[in-house]
DNA sequence: CGGCATCCGGGAAGATACTG
DNA sequence: CAGTATCTTCCCGGATGCCG
């Protein structure tokens, strides 16, 4: 047996609300019908600085399987928060990119950051992706430390570069060239997190050859000490 | 077979962090090992104005199973987010309370609620717990609409009340006595939102009686006016 | 190789019944 | 009232394989 497969899976069956729904008007329950699944979030979180593809985003969120992003990635289309797109010819590859509404959940991220930086449970030495570490900036800038600074700080993380644009009490993050950059920092997004958030001083992580530093070295001091970490609950 | 059973559950079985974790530095993703559970945010949420009963957790969760909640409740002991105590001497009976930390999870109720409220798929109809709707009010509180009102809204939902006082474009909800109240609205929370939230008219809803104003009618009805939904995505 | 479907094992969620 | 025990269902995660 088991010869017939009609299981032609159609929009009408991932559209229906993942059936299991929690029936109420609450905001945040909707949020949770929506994103709450495994995964959901934090597929949006590494789409926050622009489209990837999707083997980047199994590379970039170690633990997925091939079978539960695509699951997420239709039902993120579904509701409206991602769009899939086709790369122009030469490559025939897609690329999957949040709409407007779904860049409006970096407050979600920043917030429950925040709240979860005082759990007495977390560990900030575990890896990190570049995305987290850049969103992690915008999250725990400090402006009253950053008084009268305006430098712009580059981060090359595997194949992707970010620039930091600290201004007017502000602190931007992108995914772009680093063009102009005061200072650039290299290597893995662990190494420069031990930098910000762990205290290790530059010139160790140098020298184990974690991370490289190329510019304004004073700027680089500084820019980690711009971050201080919530104390513990 | 299956006589044995010695599943004593141990407060080491529950605290080891629940197995599934993402793995990840990021504090997004610490919240979601920390909460992203089922239930566990509305669990949460229900508790945001004082704490309840096992049995009120459940009336106010339409849908969580006993097992489920107790899970929850566990869990969110462990983390540091409640705590549980038992009632003074005539009560038998135990109540769960959030801790300071456990609280400060309302801004992540608000940031979610108010992402979701553009969602095209919100069905702001469906049933609502009391929590919900006055942590809506704190949301969605437009303090423009507002100037210079100073006043002092009750309501009267199930055998709760509560006291929302919108004063110097701020907007305060808390579970207390109606005392100087101006105006009080009594009935199922379901009506008061679609008076608020659906421009539903006040005297409709009373005549229908699934809602009742008591005091300054005037007032009640600038109230209905102050919280604007965001514009659909 | 990228994207997606299928099959399977383990475990969490849901429903119900039961106990102190 | 406040949970616990048990059973079923469904989701998650891993492996494999198809197809462009």
């Amino acid at each position: 047996m088991k010869l017939v497969k009609l299981t032609k899976k159609t929009v009408a069956d991932r559209t229906r609300s993942s059936a299991r729904s929690y029936d109420d008007a609450c905001g945040a329950a909707h949020a949770l019908d929506l994103i709450g699944e495994r995964w959901a979030l934090l597929v949006m979180r590494e789409l926050m600085f622009g489209p990837k593809r999707f083997s980047d985003l199994r590379a970039d969120l170690p633990g997925i399987s091939a079978n539960v992003l695509t699951q997420r990635l239709e039902r993120l289309e579904d509701i409206g928060a991602l769009s899939r797109r086709k790369l122009p010819p030469p490559a025939a590859s897609h690329v999957y990119e949040l709409t407007p509404w779904g860049y409006e959940i970096e407050p979600v991220l920043g917030v429950l950051g925040r709240w979860a930086a005082r759990s007495p449970l977390h560990d900030p030495t575990l890896p990190l992706s570049a995305a987290s570490l850049m969103l992690s900036f915008k999250t725990m800038f400090d402006a009253s430390r950053a008084k009268g600074l305006n430098a712009r700080i580059g981060f090359r993380i595997g194949d992707e570069t970010f620039l930091v644009h600290i201004h007017g009490g502000a602190c931007d993050a992108a995914r772009q060239a680093l063009n102009g950059a005061d200072v650039v920092f290299a290597g893995q997004a662990r190494a420069i997190a031990a930098a910000v958030y762990g205290g290790a001083p530059l010139q160790a992580l140098e020298a184990e050859k974690a991370l490289w530093v190329e510019g304004d070295r004073a700027l680089a001091e500084r820019f980690t000490s711009l971050f201080p970490l919530p104390q513990k609950a």
